[in-house]
DNA sequence: ATACCACTTGCAACTGACTTGCAAGTACTT
DNA sequence: AAGTACTTGCAAGTCAGTTGCAAGTGGTAT
């Protein structure tokens, strides 16, 4: 079972126009792992320090993002958030402002959203991606709120 | 006609319960000049290096953002951008990713969203606050695309 | 298999956004 | 006019993310 997944990561990175090296399997293989966006100091900490710089993650991250590979995202952290990017399952995330806890929530109807940006400016041909979350507060901060 | 309008906005700051100090007074007609977000920095020299120290605009706008008086929006260039909130108005913005040049839209359906996240998610009990950004490629970008 | 070379990585140092601690200043109250 | 709690300014610090460059390596051609 780790070889065939392996190999697979590798596919998915070449098909990306990549090397498959070590760090780049092992970044997408935390990825894969994941269940909600996680933090560059999470992955390298997830990956181990020891295995790969810092840096190296930076950059394959930033790669991934622009081949669309990954999704960026903001939690209102002061710092970056990454998963991997599921076109047919365009998700987005509502964050706890108390605990920081995340849920998925689908349903933004980003076609229709993007249509009507489009008829209310003037100076815009098209949009190619977007941002959406939620902040709120979950079960239990909103006792304590 | 100055006056009248410094007077106004020492209300506004009162009743959101601080002291109508002259930076604040000075961050506040800023932000009513300006007709999109503005980064610290743009803030900053907007109103002058000398007459603010820069620690003292990002208290400001942290404390107006925590009254809901300032909406903080992200256009993922690393850095934060403020402008006033307008309760009456919930518009966002859509970035050209070659320019940075920005245009606003209304019609998110934030309610209805809101509804919706709540229906899918077990945890969380409501929503406060949302973040909603569209990317794209302006006129004159999308030529040189 | 071997060698090559462009693509990658790791390290160290750096940048820039934002924060903290604290003494000095000042808006509002009495 | 004076007091005091709220604010500000300065200096120094933290932390996410970046850059330059030499050393390493995956994929290809031999």
């Amino acid at each position: 079972m780790k070889k065939p997944a392996g190999v697979e990561l590798a596919g998915i990175i070449r098909k990306a126009g990549f090397r498959a090296t070590k760090p780049r399997l092992l970044v997408l293989a935390f990825l894969h792992g994941i269940e909600y966006p996680a933090s560059i100091k999470e992955i390298i900490t997830g990956i181990g320090r020891e295995k790969v710089d810092q840096v190296t993650v930076y950059r394959i991250l930033e790669a991934f993002k622009a081949v669309g590979l990954v999704a960026q995202v903001d939690f209102q952290h002061g710092r970056a958030y990454y998963e991997l990017k599921d076109a047919a399952h365009d998700h987005h995330h509502i964050v706890c402002t108390g605990c920081d806890r995340v849920e998925d929530f689908t349903g933004c109807d980003y076609d229709k959203l993007a249509d009507k940006a489009l008829s209310q400016t003037s100076g815009f041909a098209k949009v190619t991606n977007h941002s959406l979350e939620l902040f709120g507060l979950c079960n239990t901060c909103v006792k304590t709120a």
